[in-house]
DNA sequence: CATGCTGAA
């Protein structure tokens, strides 16, 4: 009885607290069946949430159907103990009093000393306010709403297609203008650089490859408005090709102008891998032709390498056996098995090219799976689908579901993606594959962009996103099915979304939730999800041979240099990718293999020497996807950005350092660290894979076979364990959920860092002692940035340097490095960084620049001139935009006021007063005051010669050193004023 | 003297 009792308690719930979660409501049932009176259960419930007459009809009829007539209960009289318990548990999760860490003495301090009369008045003001915060946003989302279907519900149809031609002819216009400017000045720039080829080199006998590349340039100048759409926006260009484009097919597709901006990116994206595939095959071809084949090592090189072949990554074959071991439906399997054995061998890769979508769309290996899928689907509300990636499940499954009448009565299929080019690109694809128009049917939705419409049935979104939209509704009611795609990499967001979805599929029995997964999570998601059961869609790929080291490598940076070389003399044509771990090594990596091809570079072949990492100028990116020239070879050094977030074609071998950079978090610290750790068993297998996407590969591990199976983890430690999680906990609280410690994660998060996160929160007055959302904190939930810096902008608007502090806060947001420093240049970058210095620290710093960027008009060339990363520059725009946009939201007014440097500094203070450091003279070096922690400012700081007595820092990093990232000077007496709750027992030390 | 892996809102 208890489940269709909570179905019902929830459904009231929704209706009484405009909110809903099977927490409360497993708590109200056991209050109603424990506590010995009604009024008591009222009582009981007055300490959570604020009761009404609405309520308290509600709780009286949940009273009838649990009690009847009954009115003794046996073991009613302990119960209420127990429950006070449990609220008390809620909040800090565990007896507040007898927490370790300074930052709780100081909460039980505080709860003990309070004047409980004051804290309660206070609370309750708090709560009110809250709600009727909540209650405007409510209004306000409705408003709009209704204005969105007001302007949609034209009285003929004639009329609404005639206003939404006129706007989209309106944009049209607008872009096109656009276009054209881009299109001469990029046109010219073509042209010059022609002339200066054929200047330069008029008389030399050209080279097969330059010869191309003069072409290529002319073919570009023809096809200029094709091109500078993507050499505009650096941000997406050739970055993520999900596993399905590799299937793209090569109809022609009539360039049609007025197409919207992405779609046009796709087409372009399209060319290249058409010409990357034909070009490559060329090499391939030539190889053959060189009678290069196959070689086993040979030695070269006096310190050579010696590599053991172990068993190769699973191909398909083999896949297919262990599954039938594994399948739970023998009679999928089976079937599965035969079409499978039949079709795979026939589908060469040259072959899709040249398909129709719909072929392409019958080769894909789901296809044959559908009728069972959906029948699936049918039978069981959670479903775990496991696929190879190139099975099409991404695309395909979606479109399954529309077909299969998914989307009546207006409910929408989403599937969600855990980065935004992966959102955009499969979007896009699958509206080609439907035939319709990216933004109606099939739409996608992300940070800065949202491409849906009242017509859109099918939408691919970020997992982000999704989770805002949580925010906005709790029971996700206009969505009937939803598909958690990637899974297996088990991002922050995806993980918090298993938690909400686990929860909100009790009392939704409507909706469908896919998840869908790697080969090796999938058990771990069925568990989660109550056993649900799991789908096998066989995969295709090509087998990869891994060969291990005989003995460890101490140095693994010459290593894979050494290797490089190897394979470049003794195999076949192919591109090499190797994974490193940062920008330095990379460098070292490349100059190490420039130095060795000097000395040999008469006697062998090309190698082109492609750095590749996230802070790299985007036109260099750009050059890693352009087609290797015939007889060359590319080696990619790249760090993990190429483990998961893009694949580049051609690719035949890769090595494996067997690290990565990691982000941990510290708790006892409260440091974030970068440190270099070996690699999980899975990831080494996901890196391995990268070889084997377009023809058989081969995988060189820098570690041995012993080292791979004794000393790696099996999986990557989830983020959800690594990370800060306050913003995490502020979203969920937002959402109604109560008790975030006993909650029940896929993998929790460790206690120390939710407590942690809760103190914080605590402290910035986001929760009340009582561990309820205040006003504040319903306010910051709604700022999509930490914590912290939410707090830091409400402050603002008491201090009215609103305008100022979007600024500052969108320039910390952006990672990645805003100052561009390259090895050659350093002294120029050095000196024109100092050039923006401020005094009074480093945000202030932040602040001018992005100031005299707008004073430059937004221009790149300025940006060059400083060495000022302009890509990173505008995302800053982005941010700033975006939170100027959300102001009105939370009852903010801008204001501005330029040159107060006071103002500004203690409103950040008022945000980061958790991250305050003090010097002191004995020692000479700074510590921290929230846990005594020696620290140092980092020098690319500008404040590294004054060394103020009181700072704030905006991060501390653990490098080589443990240093502050961007420090403003303050006074310490400003804390009194700011955060006198946080440091009034420390009255003494902060005014000296 | 010292200098950062990747995503997402």
């Amino acid at each position: 009885m208890s489940d269709q009792l909570k179905v019902w308690v929830n459904q009231q719930l929704h209706e009484v607290l405009t909110m809903s979660n099977s927490t409360m409501a497993e708590y109200l049932i056991k209050l109603t069946q424990q506590l010995p009176t009604k009024t008591e259960v009222l009582d009981e419930l007055r300490g959570e949430v604020t009761v009404d007459a609405k309520m308290e009809l509600f709780v009286d009829q949940l009273w009838q159907r649990i009690r009847g007539g009954n009115h003794e209960t046996e073991g009613s009289c302990k119960c209420k103990k127990s429950s006070t318990e449990v609220v008390k548990k809620n909040i800090m999760g565990e007896d507040s009093s007898k927490s370790k860490g300074e930052g709780s003495k100081l909460l039980a301090r505080r709860t003990v000393t309070a004047d409980s009369d004051n804290e309660e008045t206070q609370r309750l003001r708090d709560l009110q306010e809250r709600d009727e915060y909540s209650e405007r946003l409510r209004q306000r989302d409705d408003e709009r709403t209704r204005k969105v279907s007001e302007k949609g519900d034209e009285k003929t149809f004639e009329e609404a297609a005639k206003r939404l031609q006129l706007e989209k002819e309106d944009r049209e216009k607008v872009f096109m203008k656009y276009l054209v400017k881009r299109k001469d000045d990029k046109q010219k720039e073509l042209k010059a650089d022609i002339k200066d080829d054929e200047f330069f080199f008029e008389e030399e006998d050209l080279t097969e490859r330059e010869r191309k590349d003069c072409e290529y340039k002319r073919s570009v100048l023809k096809l200029t408005k094709k091109y500078d759409q993507v050499q505009d926006d650096e941000n997406e260009q050739g970055y993520v090709t999900p596993d399905e484009k590799v299937s793209v097919d090569d109809r022609d597709v009539e360039v049609d102008e007025r197409e919207k901006k992405h779609g046009d990116e796709q087409k372009k994206w399209e060319e290249d891998q058409r010409r990357g595939t034909s070009l490559s095959f060329g090499a391939r071809d030539k190889a053959k032709r060189c009678q290069e084949t196959e070689k086993e090592y040979n030695l070269v090189f006096e310190d050579e390498i010696k590599f053991i072949k172990s068993l190769p990554l699973a191909g398909t074959r083999k896949k297919t056996e262990k599954k039938t071991k594994e399948q739970k439906k023998e009679e999928d399997s089976n079937q599965e098995e035969d079409e499978e054995e039949k079709e795979e061998p026939k589908v060469s890769e040259f072959k899709k090219k040249t398909m129709t979508i719909q072929e392409v769309q019958r080769s894909l290996s789901v296809y044959p799976c559908r009728g069972s899928l959906l029948a699936a689907i049918e039978e069981h509300q959670v479903l775990i689908i496991e696929g190879e990636p190139g099975s099409g499940k991404t695309t395909q499954i979606p479109q399954y579901l529309l077909e299969h009448g998914y989307c009546q009565d207006g409910k929408k299929i989403v599937c969600t993606q855990p980065r935004k080019v992966a959102a955009m690109s499969v979007a896009a694809r699958v509206a080609e594959e439907m035939g319709k128009k990216l933004g109606n049917e099939v739409g996608y939705s992300i940070r800065f962009e949202d491409c849906t419409s009242e017509q859109t049935k099918v939408k691919y979104m970020t997992d982000g996103m999704l989770l805002r939209e949580f925010l906005v509704d709790p029971s996700l009611a206009g969505y009937s099915v939803i598909m958690i795609d990637e899974a297996h990499e088990r991002t922050l967001h995806t993980d918090i979304l298993f938690v909400l979805l686990k929860d909100i599929i009790r009392f939704r029995p409507d909706l469908k939730l896919l998840v869908s997964s790697a080969t090796l999570d999938s058990a771990k998601f069925s568990d989660f999800f109550n056993a649900a059961p799991i789908f096998r869609i066989p995969g295709r790929r090509y087998p990869v041979h891994i060969y291990n080291t005989r003995s460890p490598e101490v140095n693994y940076i010459e290593a894979a240099a050494i290797t490089v070389l190897q394979i470049h003399i003794t195999q076949q044509l192919g591109d090499i990718l190797v994974f490193l771990t940062g920008q330095e090594e990379i460098e070292a990596c490349q100059e190490m293999l420039t130095e060795h091809i000097k000395g040999l570079s008469s006697k062998i072949q090309e190698l082109l020497i492609l750095p590749f990492y996230a802070n790299l100028p985007s036109d260099m990116q750009a050059k890693i996807f352009e087609p290797t020239p015939p007889g060359a070879r590319k080696v990619i050094l790249a760090t993990n950005i190429a483990e998961t977030s893009l694949t580049i074609d051609g690719i035949s071998y890769v090595i494996d350092s067997g690290y990565v950079k990691q982000n941990y978090f510290n708790v006892r610290s409260g440091m974030e660290s970068l440190v270099v750790n070996p690699i999980s068993q899975s990831s080494a297998n996901q890196r391995a894979g990268r070889a084997g996407r377009v023809r058989p590969g081969k995988c060189f591990r820098l570690y041995t076979q012993w080292t791979f199976e004794n000393e790696m983890e099996e999986n990557t430690i989830p983020e959800i364990q690594r990370v800060n999680i306050g913003n995490v906990f502020l979203q969920l609280k937002s959402l109604g959920i109560h008790d975030l410690i006993n909650f029940y994660y896929l993998d929790p998060p460790p206690a120390e860092t939710s407590k942690l996160a809760l103190e914080q929160l605590y402290a910035l007055k986001a929760l009340n002692y009582k561990g309820e959302l205040t006003s504040m904190g319903r306010k910051m939930a709604e700022i999509p940035v930490e914590p912290m810096m939410a707090r830091m902008i409400l402050a603002a608007d008491q201090h009215k340097v609103v305008e100022e502090i979007l600024t500052i806060a969108a320039m910390l947001s952006v990672n990645g490095d805003i100052f561009y420093r390259p090895k050659d240049k350093a002294i120029q970058a050095d000196e024109a960084r100092k050039n923006f210095f401020h005094p009074d620290g480093d945000h202030l710093t932040l602040m001018n620049v992005y100031n005299e960027w707008v004073g430059a008009e937004y221009s790149q060339q300025w940006c060059n001139e400083v060495f000022i990363q302009h890509r990173s520059m505008k995302r800053a725009r982005d941010i700033r935009d975006q939170l100027v946009g959300l102001m009105e939201r939370v009852e903010v007014q801008l204001s501005t006021n330029p040159g107060d440097s006071v103002v500004i500094r203690k409103a950040i203070t008022t945000g980061y007063f958790y991250h305050v450091a003090h010097f002191s003279k004995c020692g000479g070096m700074y510590e921290t005051v929230q846990k005594s922690q020696t620290v140092t400012i980092h020098p690319q700081s500008c404040l590294t010669e004054n060394l103020p007595p009181w700072i704030v820092y905006h991060e501390l990093m653990m490098t080589t050193k443990e240093s502050m990232c961007n420090v403003i000077v303050i006074d310490g007496k400003w804390l009194l004023e700011v955060a006198p709750h946080y440091y009034k027992d420390n009255e003494e030390d902060v005014r000296n």
